[in-house]
DNA sequence: GGTTAGACTCAAAGCGCTTTCAAATTGATT
DNA sequence: AATCAATTTGAAAGCGCTTTGAGTCTAACC
């Protein structure tokens, strides 16, 4: 059996409340009887027990995270591994647990309510948002203190969010591609109803608009963020005569299946054709090269969890404070897959 | 304020006691009162607040696992996040919860120590087994139900696990290069010190031997399973002038950069040079084409997560049950990437 | 009509903690 | 020696649930 506050006490010939008060750093406490407080825990490896602490303190000490897989193949999204990696090393830095629920996306709303109600989690923070995403007004509602990692732009502005800024990056990018001479330049995307994906084509068009170069249909593609997406959409657009000459494309993943793909037609990228993907920062796609393979825009995942996780944590101990609202800045880091548009 | 069950009682004038029974699904309570307190649960959106049903009950209804982020680089293992998904799945259906710790490797055994403490769960998976695994004992030592995700090959085999045929599955990945009349067989491997990738080593070598050929150490590498891990060791044995002409590779992450060294090196995959790699079945990886990029001993991680995960539940639920062992059997898939030995 | 089994219901204790309110002790001050 | 404030400790209530042990009521039996 494991101790708990009543034998511990019995154990010091103290009561439960100076234990406990000794252990929870509360001033009215000697030094010395505080001393021997924390010795005899130590060495009885006491904790105290969360549900127990919960149920007294009206707080969970945990933050829910809920993924919904997407789609019928139920995808689950790698980034959300380096992300929750990120959040959980501030959560237990500040003595809270992580409480994952992976459902998929039509149960959203009916976990979002138990959660509130089961009282298990003092917030939340959400992953992947729409355009329009029905999750934040209903959480509103439920009053549980959010985070959104993304934005939903077509929402009032009224909540908390942790974001790249997505905009930005692609038409610094598509800036970038054009400079170097490039005007038929792929767009290879999420999908479209997820925000990013919508603020990245915005950047890309806008880029497009003040450079003058119409953009063209037929070379923007948008769908589940997979190898296969990358190499399917590019094998079709590289197979028309009027090619691109250059890729922008929204993951790693993505760039992988766009590089077999210009591969297997024989050209060699970096030279005939140029990439620019956004790069996560993923562990396992290890871009820690002098020169990354890959040009990219840049913001680490992981980084954006640990920023989310302090900032939902700051909100629940500060309640009534300004919503923290954290717009992060995309590198461009330049590697081997860009190069001059070849001369046609 | 969410409601509780003193308030739903007062509201149907009946005692908490039958209330909780009605909900509990206890026999004591006549079918009708059930139906009345059911039906006023669900328009008051009553669920029972978690921490006091736990402290009530003594059971947690929740699950923890433990991810330790490995080296200096805390490397996050996508493979994880599939894993989890099909944990979580069987979790949701069960009711029970999942509580995530990512933590520095060196921390794990006081997080146990913490989570048994401090009630927090019922039980616990872990993941990436060593050779041999302190945490097997720790665990057994803490009386706190848990099954491995993998083995260790080295401790005593009275635990639960669920884990892949490695040795099996690579011993016929090898045999299918052999057959093709591949003699110079490359293995990039995981770190030696996971018991999956002793495994995996093993059944290549039984393999050879059992054809006579002998191992080369020239051309076996094993790190961190990155993409620059495959790039970078399938580089530098194809620079060799005895290079390797196949590769047999442990996962789809090191065969994207091994390929990439392929096509770098301007040789083909597939014809030139075959490869085979592990595939964890991760879904934006998808290889959900016809014939598949990659010939692969295939094994789905998610799936692995479900069986896991129930496998848990029935031990928590049936104490004094056999522990359960399962080994799942990979399919060797033939994709793209395999040819005959050309002729030397 | 009295007894009894069976079907329902409830009051209260207990899970392990925090926290309010009260009490005891100490030392300094008058 | 009496008073008072400051310091230190403790008893008990309460967090929201389950569960034990004890009723109450109805219908059925002799």
């Amino acid at each position: 059996m494991t101790m708990n506050l009543k034998q511990l006490a019995e154990n010091l010939g103290l009561s439960q409340t100076t234990v406990s008060r000794a252990l929870n750093g509360y001033p009215e406490v000697s030094e010395s009887t505080r001393m021997r407080v924390m010795q005899a825990a130590e060495q009885f490896n006491y904790r105290p027990n969360t549900k127990a602490k919960g149920l007294a303190t009206g707080r969970a000490m945990a933050i829910g995270h809920v993924i919904a897989t997407s789609g019928q193949n139920e995808l689950v999204n790698p980034v959300f591994a380096d992300f929750l990696a990120g959040a959980g090393e501030t959560y237990s830095r500040n003595g809270y647990d992580l409480f994952l629920s992976i459902i998929a996306d039509e149960e959203e709303a009916r976990v979002y309510r138990d959660l509130k109600a089961k009282g298990t989690i003092d917030g939340i923070i959400i992953h992947a948002p729409r355009m329009n995403d029905l999750r934040i007004p209903l959480l509103q509602q439920l009053e549980m203190p959010f985070l959104v990692h993304g934005r939903s732009s077509r929402e009032a502005n009224n909540y908390a969010w942790v974001d790249v800024n997505n905009r930005q990056a692609f038409e610094r990018a598509t800036e970038f591609l054009l400079d170097l001479g490039h005007r038929d330049i792929a767009l290879v995307n999420g999908h479209e109803y997820m925000d990013f994906a919508q603020q990245r084509r915005t950047g890309y068009l806008n880029a497009l608009k003040s450079r003058g170069v119409s953009p063209n249909g037929d070379i923007m593609a948008s769908d589940e963020m997979t190898e296969a997406h990358g190499y399917n959409s590019a094998k079709r657009m590289l197979s028309d005569k009027n090619r691109p000459t250059a890729f922008l494309v929204s993951s790693m993943i993505i760039a992988f299946g766009v590089r077999r793909a210009i591969q297997e037609a024989g050209l060699t990228m970096g030279r005939d054709i140029s990439v620019v993907t956004h790069d996560d920062v993923l562990s396992y796609f290890g871009t820690k090269d002098d020169v990354p393979v890959f040009t990219a825009t840049r913001s680490s995942v992981k980084e954006a969890g640990r920023i989310s996780a302090e900032s939902l944590l700051d909100m629940i101990n500060t309640p009534g404070m300004e919503l923290p609202q954290r717009l992060l800045e995309a590198q461009l880091v330049i590697g081997r897959s860009t190069a001059p548009a070849p001369a046609s």
